[in-house]
DNA sequence: TGTCGTGATCTGTGATCACAGTTAAGTTGG
DNA sequence: CCAACTTAACTGTGATCACAGATCACGACA
């Protein structure tokens, strides 16, 4: 249940229904009883999983309207999935269904989107710190193998944007992951999907903030502190990090005045 | 919390292009403008409160099942808001619903209680330290009223156990709201969603935990922390508060040792 | 020409039905 | 008397239908 998709470039083609194949009855002790139960994903949950990365992903621009039957139709199911994938992302507020309206993602106010970085500083700098305390080399080396990922994407002659976001995005949750604290990685994932449309729908119009370095930058000292367990000046990077990126987006002004 | 109505039926548009500047045409003062949207809460909403209420107030134990049509049948509706209501506590964590079996309130285990607690820590002391900035002298009034709730229904001679959990609920969350920070208050329940279960079963089966009066200490000094604006101060309340309850839970062996 | 009424169309919400899988009781065979 | 099998009841999941409310476009009236 705790059982997010790993976070894979996202493909939003239709989604094919594929028979998973039968249980088999398990007489002895077998070898595939070290599979565990392969995972039967219900419908409900796929579709939750392909919205959710569309969000994070900025894919999904602020504002914009989503039916129930356009979107079963889209992906190939029927309008009950959808619907339970709306209700769980609208109780998380990565949604929000109008009274007699429409669903839409919610267009962030000024005042809603600074609570949200408060809170991303002092949850995510928590997990930060965390995760300079308890990373193992292994952890530490993906960590590491995103920073170079990110820095390709957002380095290059031409930079690629989805890319960017997607390394990005990958990058945080390892060293979120690596702070060995489930509870915690939902807790973030929930203020990125409230986030995500804003950030990374910038991200991707604007690519040349990626050439800015800022982010490089804070990545850098970042993957510095981890590896020397600094604590505090993990936290310090990764606030560095996110109050860069925050202020750039109230610079653009794309968030609603007040209510 | 989701329901809002935009005020003006007719300026919705411009969502491109917006200038910040354009002001609308000035109608005249109406009369019904003041009534706001009544409350059009739908079944499924009512459903999820109902579930939450009993799950914050420990009344569903840990393990419990339930069953949608059970559940539908008692509370006089359809399967569906049913559905909806436990798909959203699922998402959250507050419910998990397993494989082909039944829906049942999760089971914690001690690791996952430790880190719930932690984060709670966290999460609830940043809440705790901003509340002493900026709560008004209304706010201060209803906290302490609640305060005097507790005290009444721990300390009298035959505690009220059901009473005494509603109090420190009500103390707690009007110290968040406090806060001015509706982001953090849902992640603060969503915290206590969890954690609701087991923390407040066992008051409900302890009433002596009451008597022993550490958890009013801890309010006094918090009470106290807040009038004189004492931010760390709080924050130490708040965090001996949690830790004391959080250390009971751990000692009476309620929990899972394992995953 | 501007404004309001009116109908078609689309929205989410709720109910009912069908189905595969699991659980638990009932029953049979040893 | 106990174990294993069989069957019946119940589980969540998904689909389909019905319905009130909202949106939008077109047309009538002033």
């Amino acid at each position: 249940m705790i059982g997010h998709v790993q976070p894979s470039p996202v493909a939003a083609a239709a989604m094919a229904d594929d028979a998973p194949g039968a249980a088999e009855t398990p007489r002895d002790p077998w070898v595939l009883d070290e599979v565990g139960a392969l995972a039967r994903e219900t419908l409900g949950e796929r579709v939750t999983a392909e919205l959710r990365a569309l969000l994070v992903a900025g894919r999904l621009a602020p504002g914009e309207k989503l039916s129930l039957r356009r979107v079963a139709e889209a992906l190939g199911v029927s309008m009950m999935p959808v619907r339970e994938a709306v209700s769980r992302l609208a109780a998380d507020g990565a949604l929000e269904v109008l009274p007699g309206r429409a669903v839409r993602v919610p267009v962030l106010t000024l005042a809603q989107f600074r609570e949200l970085t408060r809170l991303r500083l002092v949850v995510e700098g928590f997990a930060a710190e965390e995760a300079a305390r308890k990373a193992t080399p292994d952890q530490l080396a993906r960590i590491a193998a995103h920073e170079a990922a990110f820095r390709q994407a957002a380095s290059a002659e031409a930079p690629d944007p989805a890319g960017a976001v997607a390394a990005n995005r990958d990058l945080h949750f390892a060293l979120y992951e690596a702070a060995g604290m489930p509870s915690l990685i939902e807790m973030i994932e929930r203020l990125w999907l409230k986030a995500g449309p804003i950030l990374n729908l910038d991200m991707r119009h604007e690519p040349r903030r990626l050439k800015g370095g800022r982010a490089m930058q804070e990545h850098e000292k970042l993957l510095a502190a981890l590896r020397r367990g600094d604590a505090a000046a993990a936290r310090a990077a990764l606030e560095a990090d996110i109050g860069a990126a925050a202020a750039h987006i109230e610079q653009t002004g794309q968030l609603k005045e007040s209510d």
